[in-house]
DNA sequence: GTATATGCAAAACTTTTGCATCCTT
DNA sequence: AAGGATGCAAAAGTTTTGCATATAC
């Protein structure tokens, strides 16, 4: 992703959106907050506003270059874009996220909205639990 | 549900709890936001507090007899824990909240996390699109 | 040069908390 | 009577907005 994105989003290459998308695309962690990415440019020369930072976040939203989720009880969280579609496991101990794929899963939820004469034009499916490092024995 | 549920839940039998407990069960509408149970019983001649609302509604979850979610974009909403358990299908034109179960859907969310040594304590799994009323022919 | 983007501070919105008072047991 | 529950107001946390200034094209 770089400048060319955002020109085909119809949002002009400015150094904030730059950056952001640098964070997004370079951070260790996939799932980000605002106020991660934010964190994360303080020690930048130039850094950002938190606002800008959520501005920035939410035209990145609205031009489908990232996700947002609200994953229970935590602020919102955003993530790049790059990846075919995926759900979330979470790990309520060590907060590690786990992404997934299962065709069956996507199969069944047509099914059963097809059964009430519904049409999905989004999902979200997230597991919460624990993963194999803390997972008891 | 009444007094003695309460009173199992480790919770005294007040009026506010009472209240909350008759709007939950009364309703029409079965996912309410603290604010819709707290103007549901502004009318009333004793109205509760929306602090009040609040605690009540997460004692009753922590009880187990509500269950909290969080829809995206939405406030937090409460339902009754009377039911088997089951997922949501939300109407983002209407707002209509269709449940359903899909014993399909659940096994293979099984299977998928043993695929990944991970332990499932809980899930959420919501569609969002258009119910029958609303979507175009 | 013009339109759009940013920074800052203030506002908005949801939810929680402190504390004095009231109610249940 | 004692402990827990409530109301109110204030605080906290997250996200949005108004407006003057700065920047991209």
């Amino acid at each position: 992703m770089d400048s060319s994105d955002l020109k085909q989003a119809g949002l002009k290459t400015t150094l904030p959106r730059l950056k952001v998308l640098s964070i997004l695309e370079n951070s260790k962690i996939r799932h980000l907050s605002a106020e991660d990415v934010y964190r994360e440019l303080l020690n930048d020369e130039t850094s950002l506003g938190l606002a800008t930072v959520y501005r920035v976040l939410t035209q990145f939203e609205e031009a489908g270059l990232v996700i947002r989720h609200n994953f229970e009880g935590e602020k919102a969280v955003f993530e790049l874009n790059d990846l075919e579609h995926h759900d979330h496991m979470i790990c309520i101990k060590c907060g590690r996220v786990i992404e997934f794929v299962d065709p069956s899963i996507e199969r069944h939820q047509e099914l059963v909205a097809e059964r009430h004469d519904f049409t999905i034009q989004d999902h979200s499916l997230t597991l919460y639990g624990t993963c194999k490092t803390c997972t008891p024995a």
